[in-house]
DNA sequence: CGTTTTGTTGACTCCTCTCAAACTGAGTGG
DNA sequence: CCACTCAGTTTGAGAGGAGTCAACAAAACG
């Protein structure tokens, strides 16, 4: 089903069966989108939210000088403008970073959800919240973080969150990005995260290479990034990290 | 009324008289804080919200090494801790800056909104994501501003959530926090913020100066700050920034 | 008032950016 | 099958913005 990831491994928001079965009735449309395209505009006026079925999605606002900066990325299992509901209009643009499958409902299925079940409406109100509480994580990564520390951040985020996608080993993932977009997301330049990527590389904690991540020492790639996966809330953060990944040496 | 300011001016998402009263009859208790004390921790199991009445609250994340980054600011009329409410615990601690008054709304209560008048839930939804829409445009500060164009930003910003709350004129308005606060928020050091608050001031653009801001050429504040007020869903931008406050000359 | 916090300034360091020039690999087409 | 292209990666040299450390001044406070 469309809707198997969502809010999957969630602490205390999972959804039960009949849940589920409602939002997937709840879907108008699936659609295949093609990489890097710019899906939804900042500021136009939306009417249907985007469940993310397959690929990466991103969202951005631009500065006048053509300057990006990420403000999230979203992976499968993502209701990626979920809150364009209560918005109504988006402060910032969504793309896609890759090729994706999307699944669209629109804003009067929500409101028959909130009104008929309220307690599926606050979870998902939660989902909305997750995302904040990335943007926060962020936020520290940006404000409190060297350029080595933001990207091993961002690589045990992305790693924790594709892990409870079933997109990870815990290791190893496809991570269809470039540096450049890495830059955008860490606040840095391309050039500097290639030099942080080197020096990840030699030093063997995490190999970046052809849109595979392959982490050979967890524990000092979660020690570099002070990575806590707390502000994911998920069910059991045991098998993602640190603990699962410690480095058999 | 203690709920006045809450959503107050906010596009598409303005309480009813009824709606307003609603809240108001959900407010369990009324309390004053002093300055400068923890009031959450992160990791807590939370049974009630906060809305804030007077005075200053930040939410903020701690790293190992005692560096501090601020996530967020809270101003009267801020519903601060809503998101308890579908997450039950925050990821992040809560703190007042000034004395404060705060009014505390029980769980129960936002359960028995939710059900019976799921459009007054969807205004609480909404004012949550306001509060993520703010981390954005921190991202975006944190991610791609220079140091003084994080610091005008941040003035901008904080202009303009007065002004909406009644407690700014436009141009001058009581920020009662102390360099460091603003280097925390801006992921600076105090010393760095001294700087640029120096230069701000022999520019003559702006005064920061014992818990005032004086707002002294608005036009060259916003550009330095990059700033756009769209991200506020503002009802009536206007009257806030950045056609009102032109430099007179 | 003395004490503590906050603000101010200078000298020096260093992390990251900028600019520039290869290099690589996948695709494309002659 | 080989040039060619083009996006992405890699590396170097130099510049600069922000951090660090340290000292002192000025407020705020009890």
């Amino acid at each position: 089903m469309f809707t198997d990831r969502f809010l999957r491994y969630k602490r205390g928001a999972s959804l039960s069966a009949n849940e589920r079965l409602c939002l997937e009735g709840a879907i108008e449309e699936v659609r295949t989108l093609e990489a890097r395209q710019i899906i939804i505009r900042a500021g136009t006026a939306l009417h249907e939210s985007t469940l993310l079925v397959d690929g990466f999605l991103s969202r951005y606002i631009d500065d006048r000088n053509g300057l990006r900066q990420l403000v999230a990325i979203h992976v499968p299992g993502d209701f990626v403008d979920l809150h364009a509901y209560p918005l109504q209009t988006l402060d910032h643009d969504v793309a896609t970073m890759t090729a994706a499958t999307v699944a669209i409902v629109r804003h009067e299925q929500l409101d028959a959800i909130i009104e008929e079940q309220p307690q599926l409406g606050r979870k998902l109100w939660f989902s909305t919240l997750i995302d904040a509480a990335i943007h926060r994580a962020w936020l520290f990564r940006l404000g409190r973080m060297d350029a080595m520390g933001r990207v091993a951040h961002f690589l045990c985020e992305t790693n924790a969150r594709l892990f409870s996608a079933g997109l990870s080993d815990g290791r190893r993932f496809a991570l269809p990005l470039t540096q450049s977009d890495i830059a955008e997301i860490c606040g840095l330049t391309n050039v500097h995260v290639n030099r942080v990527m080197r020096q990840l590389r030699e030093e063997k904690v995490c190999i970046f290479r052809s849109s595979l991540v392959e982490i050979l020492d967890a524990k000092r790639l979660v020690a570099r990034g002070q990575f806590d996966p707390d502000y994911l809330y998920l069910e059991d953060p045991d098998p993602v990290l640190p603990s699962h990944l410690e480095h058999p040496s």
